[in-house]
DNA sequence: TTGTAGGCGTTATCAG
DNA sequence: CTGATAACGCCTACAA
């Protein structure tokens, strides 16, 4: 026999009193309610909670799928589950090594009610294929998405690095270097059309001779800036994809003894504890702010109340790089 | 009606065959199976996890606690996750920002069946209170806990220590610092210990001055080593807490042009990819094998078969900073 | 090889 | 405020 019905038999009471009970049911005798509270107390109840899920049709969890956990999306992560644990939601994360059938896993996991609503970091399916899973429930995505596929939180950075152009642009410096992640992400294709469009506007030159790629964390920086000055003519700022790379640059500049930001400008992105550690010029990147309008998405199709999303934007935070 | 006694009422099968068709048992006539699983495909089945846990009394959920995702830690945690994904056990992350009351959430998660078992990565609360949850189901721990209380996979970091030591001294090394983490930890006395003795053991002074705390990251090691070279009398090598400490302070000593190992020898600890991609002599540490013993030890508890953990120990890996 | 019947621990809907 | 009774969706003896 259950602790539950243990509890239903000692007690007196019926099921749905015990049950009132344990949920705090404001319809309950407070006598009653005592009783039942200590032989709960006594028999070391606690809730089976596959029970309740089955019952409520509902697990308060939520899955995140990711390829692998790194660094870059750790904020975001914590963010998010600290969101989703405000309003009572557990988080279990799908870690796909890049697999696609271990990354299925977790679609197949939303539709068998393991979790209510899904969110993606960063995925390697075909997101057609995975929009099929949105009728089993809800799922956001950071990633960017094409349009008509899977709801996104992720923002065009192509309008963050407009800010850092122009910023540069403003002071006279024209000669720019870019140095981006994933070569085929949405993101790197609206910040390469940021710049391309802005320096034409302004009738400069567009150096896709200084256009590098994979350049990640702190090692893929340094290496970056090396290759940058072994060009025959050497950029005087660069534009980078994220904070990481951008601290890898400086280190490698100042160890060559470069003056920054008078012989190299740099200009980082998203605007971590690391930037503001290191005096770096940088994009603000809401990502905080990001991370809870997810949950708030999913929210929204989960609970029954609704909460509003927040509209976010860049911002450029001038330190000590430019 | 469930999607389950639909299939019941258009196979014109019992629940029993049906179910026995869902989980694969050999004792279904063939004809059967195929009609039934035509049906299922029909019909989008999908068994609901709830109701397969609440019934088999097991959800293949393991519950991770950790004070915050930290790089650090995701090589162990990866590990970790691969193993149990490859038992059929799916992850679910406590990070508890190293409040007392959300840690406890992930221990009565296990008393309330969400988890089979619980990993143990960093904890707030006192383990001899954490210890009374053994009770619900399997924990192990992977910060060292004191004998008696929670089983734990780590490993005497002490020892690993001394092979560092040892390796310094055999080169005639004896002006050795000692850059640790957290004062408190368990690990942290081991090395301490590990160093005094030996230094005394070959009638050599204990520098307590040269050692520095709470360094973790690159940017402290940066700093710890600034800070020893602002003593009267400067080390000749560092014995680092990890490798991304030992890569700050190998970064901040070729800076100020110092030569790497003549001048100074720096040994880090783990051996990371970035101590192989720097040329970092250090420590190897399993980590590894002992994610995967430590979910060994879980399912031991959880399963019926029973699978040996391995015995593991340190080794120095020399490269080029020693 | 298949079916019957009962159970897993709660919640929900009524009715009282 | 309380109690019956029926879900929730699936598994598992045991029997046939």
């Amino acid at each position: 026999m259950s602790k539950f019905e243990q509890i239903v038999k000692l007690s007196g009471y019926s099921r749905a009193t015990v049950s009132r009970v344990i949920n705090h049911s404001p319809h309950v005798n407070e006598e009653t309610r005592d009783k039942i509270m200590q032989i709960m107390q006594q028999l070391d109840y606690a809730p089976n909670r596959n029970a309740v899920a089955l019952s409520k049709g509902r697990t308060n969890q939520i899955g995140i799928v990711i390829t692998s956990l790194h660094e870059i999306v750790l904020p975001f992560m914590n963010h998010f589950i600290e969101a989703a644990l405000r309003y009572d939601f557990q988080t279990i994360i799908y870690t796909t090594q890049g697999d696609q059938a271990k990354e299925i896993q977790a679609f197949e996991d939303l539709r068998s009610k393991r979790v209510d609503g899904l969110l993606i970091i960063t995925c390697v399916n075909d997101p057609g294929k995975l929009s099929s899973y949105c009728r089993y429930g809800p799922i956001i995505s950071w990633q960017r998405m094409r349009a008509g596929q899977i709801p996104s939180v992720a923002m065009d950075q192509g309008e963050g690095y407009r800010l850092g152009l122009e910023h540069l642009l403003a002071k006279g410096i024209t000669k720019i270097a870019n140095v981006f992640g994933r070569p085929d992400s949405l993101n790197i294709q609206s910040r390469r059309l940021a710049y391309e469009s802005i320096m034409k506007r302004h009738g400069l030159p567009v150096r896709s001779d200084w256009y590098r790629y994979e350049v990640y964390g702190m090692l893929d920086g340094e290496q970056a800036w090396r290759s940058l000055t072994a060009m025959e003519e050497v950029p005087e700022a660069v534009l980078c994809s994220n904070d990481y790379a951008a601290a890898g640059i400086l280190n490698e500049a100042r160890r060559h003894h470069l003056a920054v930001p008078e012989q190299l400008a740099i200009i980082g992105f998203d605007d971590t504890e690391l930037s503001a550690s290191l005096g770096l010029t940088t994009i603000h990147n809401p990502i905080k702010e990001q991370a809870w309008n997810a949950f708030y998405d999913l929210w929204n199709s989960i609970g029954d109340e609704s909460v509003e999303a927040s509209q976010l934007s860049f911002r450029l935070v001038k330190r000590q790089t430019t």
